[in-house]
DNA sequence: GCCTTAATTCAAAGCGGTTTGGGGAGCAGA
DNA sequence: TCTGCTCCCCAAACCGCTTTGAATTAAGGC
């Protein structure tokens, strides 16, 4: 069934019934619930490639996730999509989803921009000095980044969590309970958030006066297992931490692994402090939550990206800014005084 | 740059350029490598839409993730993905993703269809009774399902792991530790999987004259604090039970959770057997891995529907057909002779 | 009663490709 | 020389919708 046909059947011109289906004011009011009613009755949809090759609009937003070696990075990307797909549904656009190997990152912006695969692109997971920032800029299509860079211009929009503020807070709250060892399991620290963490890590040592050790930091891919290890390096020392700050609830759990083992209780031998991105399959839970942390929901991120880009391609770029959010400090059973 | 101002640009027509961009045989070499210079240099790409429209081609496939309540089954459904858009991506072809409500499931697949945004679809998370089945089946495009379900047609194309015979192996080798009292932590068993899981269990303790006790199964959502929570019961109960089965390595992690908290030791005062999905952030990892497990990657079976599919948009449904993957039963630490 | 203006509707021209149905040139065979 | 093929290339139709510009009719103003 095509518009022709149904303009045939309605002995109307095309015009018309395309106008009575898109609500354009032009048209009889009764002449547009007819044309509706056949529409419904006639199971009639219109092509979808017609009106986007009509219109110049794809209806569509793109996201493409860097397939890493280590692809850690997956189930934050998984519960953010969810989140932003859930809005653009509901709106009648789609994602174009591509997992594509680092190295063809840019090619594939480029090539879904020029050939108007889509209206936009949110992007993840931007590193320190990130090299697809400026191609993105000259690329020309509304963009909006998950999070922030040194190598943004200064008008990009983006939705980020203030992490050095978030880990500057929990370390402060662990120096509190009188803790002087504090361990820092970070994420990748090419990965700008994962720098930003550190510095407000860094930023309540030296606050408190505390030295920092770099025998107690690390980065790398937030796995169960990176966790499991380092914790259980760490804690073998002859003057072992007597906190650990996890970037993710999968390290934290691996963290936890290695304390268990070692037959240590968890806030009272060890505190663990962690970052929480809410994910729906690794949840928090309980009257008072197993982990001390701080929290922000990764798929609430997803939601208001997409309503961040969603307007800014029907409604135009004025009125939609930047967002930094503050994250949840949450008190949990993790934590207690430095013994 | 379009089409037509190529060909201007080369004095040629449109129809000598689009062939011999496309490789069709009727142009002279010569004018072919002068036409893919010049749209080289020209940094020519063809719009989408257009050649969608044309071709009447969508080059996409669809995959629409039921937003359950409780969304566990996420980071299953994103791995899968992760594996399948890598494959789409190096064939040219698109994922579309839509996550919608449950009851909105139907309505999106029909409306996908009628508008054809996709060339077919891959069907996620087939329950028990699938509705799905016979409203996909009347839309007519090609269809893969990610499992089985009762309610599909005997033609219908699927990919799957056995999971029935899975888990009688599983069951089988803890009865041959010596186990006799075992507790199976199922996922929910309105999932086809989770029925056929549980069929697998039941089968190789009947089949070893062992008595099937209610009290000893359960099934919800696969998440961590599911695994600690019902292993807690079990374990807390006067005649606990020696074995315990996870149905994902989320729930046994925190079925192991529950077993350090109470001092027990993992594979001497209790054995865990679990299902791994190989998710790229929780790997069973170590020479010996943590856990004995049956073990499937989802990511891998995300890749080969993706090929299935590819083919049978590309070449046509001869030389495709459905598969049945076998679990590694794979040796971990987690399991010993029975207390 | 004539001119405006508003309300509806339509024919036709895109959007940017692909594909069908020739058609001219060059060459071998009769 | 004429016919019959290839080999290449082109004009035009088409995919199914939107949108521009104009036409038709009805209502309002004086």
């Amino acid at each position: 069934m095509t518009l022709k046909e149904l303009a045939l059947h309605l002995k109307l011109s095309p015009t018309t019934v395309s106008r009575a289906l898109n609500g354009y004011p032009e048209v009889n009011a009764e002449t547009r619930r007819r044309v509706m009613d056949a529409a419904k009755a006639l199971n009639y949809a219109p092509n979808l490639m017609a009106q986007k090759l009509a219109t110049g609009r794809a209806r569509a937003v793109g996201h493409v996730l860097p397939l890493a070696d280590h692809q850690m990075i997956n189930p934050i990307f998984a519960e953010f999509v969810t989140g932003a797909s859930d809005v653009y549904s509901a709106a009648g656009y789609d994602m174009v989803l591509r997992a594509v190997p680092r190295e063809q990152e840019m090619d594939t912006y480029r090539a879904m921009a020029e050939r108007r695969a889509v209206d936009g692109f949110i992007v993840h997971g931007p590193l320190v000095d990130d090299q697809r920032m400026p191609v993105l800029r000259k690329l020309g299509l509304p963009t909006i980044i998950h999070g922030r860079t040194n190598s943004m211009e200064a008008d990009q929009l983006y939705l980020d969590v203030d992490n050095r503020e978030a880990f500057e807070r929990a370390t402060q709250l662990l120096i509190g309970l009188g803790h002087r060892r504090i361990a820092l399991l970070n994420g990748l620290e090419t990965m700008a958030f994962a720098r930003m963490r550190r510095e407000g890590f860094e930023a309540a040592m030296t606050g408190a006066g505390l030295p920092i050790d770099e025998d107690l930091m690390s980065s790398a891919e937030m796995t169960e297992t990176y966790g499991y290890t380092m914790a259980s390096h760490w804690l073998d020392r002859p003057n072992r931490p007597t906190a650990l700050i996890a970037s993710s609830i999968l390290t934290a759990m691996g963290m936890l692994r290695a304390v268990q083992d070692r037959g240590l209780v968890l806030g009272q031998d060890v505190s663990i402090v962690t970052h929480d991105d809410d994910m729906s399959f690794l949840r928090n839970e309980g009257e008072v939550p197993l982990f001390t942390c701080t929290h922000s929901s990764i798929r609430a991120a997803g939601r208001r990206c997409a309503e961040m880009m969603l307007h800014l391609v029907t409604k135009g770029p004025e009125r939609v800014t930047s967002e930094l959010w503050t994250c949840d400090l949450v008190q949990g059973r993790s934590t207690g005084p430095a013994p």
